[in-house]
DNA sequence: GCTCCTTCTGGGATCGATCCCACACGGAGG
DNA sequence: CCTCCGTGTGGGATCGATCCCAGAAGGAGC
């Protein structure tokens, strides 16, 4: 970025051709193989022709065109993400932890937001194909993405959820295993309905979560009400309202565990709406520990996902991934915290 | 993503050559001028043809390389996006924003996080002209890139900030109307001693918003303390300690106007520590609404940008801008709104 | 003097898709 | 019968960089 563009004359109507390699080849006197050589560092060149070189290509402004380099090479440089949503805390810092590792590796990052749509998502996974992208990190909505990009031989790693497993590497926290512990410490605190608020339960987040749920009543032995375990979709507004309805039964739930960050500021803001007074009147607790958790009055007790640690997890994944295409396939499992705040206490 | 990739035959060894448009020419049994003309709908074919060049192609799960594509028709169908900080609530909308309308445009998004760094800037900007993106969509760090990108014939815009005015389009808010009306609103209300917490007073948006708070004070008549504008940096930490000091001061200001969300956040953890009651004791308002300032008791008084809006803005104004290289260079200024809540009151 | 090796350079093919151009075919019109 | 035009197809050049290979130049060793 230091130097100038080449610009043939002074004048003003030429037509601003970009520099190529052959422009810098002709002015420093040399053929386009030497110039690529010397520009690369790969192969011989006279220290004194390569740096002539470089310098005219400098004073050239000379770019080198990517789209040749990796069409030559048949591989890219560039490492394509797609997220279902960039407005939430967590994918935002999930991209934002990829982008760096990426950036640290040369690699460029595509990031695509899905929206939840798996439409859109096959559209994304298709154009990464077209763009020939090393490879892929994706939070998938299904199994169909990254059997799609493994059938074009593309690396894939599924983040967050994983749809594959066993055919595609992952990175994922100890959904159940924290899902269990935060339920237990409610229960142990003397609650017995213990509501679940949930984005699904099918899938593999929503499955090891509600499982590590379940399995906390049955290590205490206490029976489970289903009734209690709700699904209320993927935007605040759903949550909002089936928090609104849980907390407005004659017999509401004394606790209510959210799923995720989203899920938790609904079920707060309709706790807030009906004026109940956490924790006295419900202990709230949540996955995914984002910062209004710790603003509010009282702090929202939160297990925490190590996103930026997570994304790098997964960018470490993916280029082990891309240098030996045919290692065994890996799951990365990493633990996740707890962050006890005072939005817990024994039902009244 | 509905077909099968060619896969030779069933055995295991064969090299898993992805498939080329010579392949589906060859398959089809047409040259591959006719299967370009079939499959991008350019030029004559015989329908029948057509139809059989474009089965042939979907069975073979052919995806067209786009870096060959683009290598030929010298234009790219990626914009790149360079944003400061993901983590940061309003850049990830902004991000979100413009990939949703870069997409329904058929464009791929190349998204980097410069994490404030002017070389990483570069770096980016670097591998965005290397990449032949169509145009650059940026929240600039310094005239600097836009200027590169420029002299590379890469059509840019800025966004939020606005360096190179008058010389690259740009896409802002009315940074000082708003802050002149929350600046007025608090003088209205009888304060006096109102500090502005602020990143920096130099650059753009700083500039911007800090003349409207000085706009506000003249306007009124009353002297403006210079003491009480406290640049804070860019992270919650900086400004959770500007805050500390600013509010221990024996004749602390009645009221804070914080720049951005993240200052608003360390100025509000500040209060909170120093267990001063909002608005008795400390009128707070914000520019950038975010979701924490409507959960907190009481809500915080916020100018409300559309991000969202932004990034379709700077989408739009980036595709007129490719298509008319030459057209006059324009800077559009979105209103901001005001969200008021309940973090302002008279002094007491 | 001859071979052999190392160092260095340039020519041309190559990656995959597009697109200009030449040409073939068939029907209409003079 | 010959020309002309519209329709449809294939051959080859092209985009920019890389890389294989042939070969030149120069020094060492026998």
């Amino acid at each position: 970025m230091t130097s100038e563009v080449a610009d043939g004359s002074a004048g003003a109507g030429e037509p601003p051709r970009r520099a190529t390699i052959r422009d810098v080849a002709t002015a420093a006197g040399v053929s386009r193989s030497t110039t690529s050589r010397a520009l690369t560092g790969r192969g011989y060149v006279t220290p004194s022709v390569r740096d002539r070189v470089r310098k005219v290509a400098r004073d050239l402004g000379y770019v080198p065109d990517a789209m040749a380099r990796h069409l030559r090479q048949q591989a890219g440089h560039s490492v394509g993400v797609l997220v279902s949503d960039l407005r939430n805390d967590f994918y935002a810092s999930l991209a934002s932890g990829i982008s760096q590792q990426a950036r640290k590796r040369q690699y460029t990052m595509m990031l695509t937001d899905d929206g939840g749509s798996p439409e859109i998502e096959a559209e994304a996974a298709e154009a990464f194909v077209a763009l020939r992208v090393a490879g892929v990190i994706v939070t998938p909505l299904s199994a169909d993405v990254t059997d799609y990009l493994t059938r074009h031989r593309i690396p894939a790693v599924e983040v967050d959820r994983q749809f594959a497993a066993g055919a595609c590497d992952a990175v994922v926290v100890d959904n159940a295993g924290a899902a269990r512990r935060v339920t237990s410490d409610l229960l142990a605190l003397g609650h017995r309905r213990i509501a679940l608020v949930i984005d699904e339960t099918h899938w593999t987040t929503g499955r090891d979560r509600s499982a590590g749920y379940e399995g906390a009543f049955a290590d205490a032995g206490v029976p489970l009400d289903r009734s209690l375990i709700v699904t209320a979709g993927w935007d605040v507004g759903g949550a909002l309202q089936e928090g609104r309805t849980l907390l407005s039964l004659p017999d509401r739930p004394t606790a209510i565990f959210a799923a995720n960050n989203v899920l938790a500021e609904g079920v707060w803001r309709a706790a807030a709406e009906l004026r109940l007074d956490i924790p006295r009147d419900l202990s709230l607790v949540s996955f995914d520990d984002v910062p209004w958790m710790s603003m509010v009055r009282p702090g929202i007790t939160a297990v925490a996902q190590d996103s930026v640690a997570m994304g790098e997890a997964a960018i470490a994944q993916l280029i082990e991934r891309i240098q030996a295409p045919s290692a065994p396939i890996r799951t990365v499992m990493l633990a996740a915290t707890l962050s006890r705040r005072g939005s817990t206490a024994p039902p009244s």
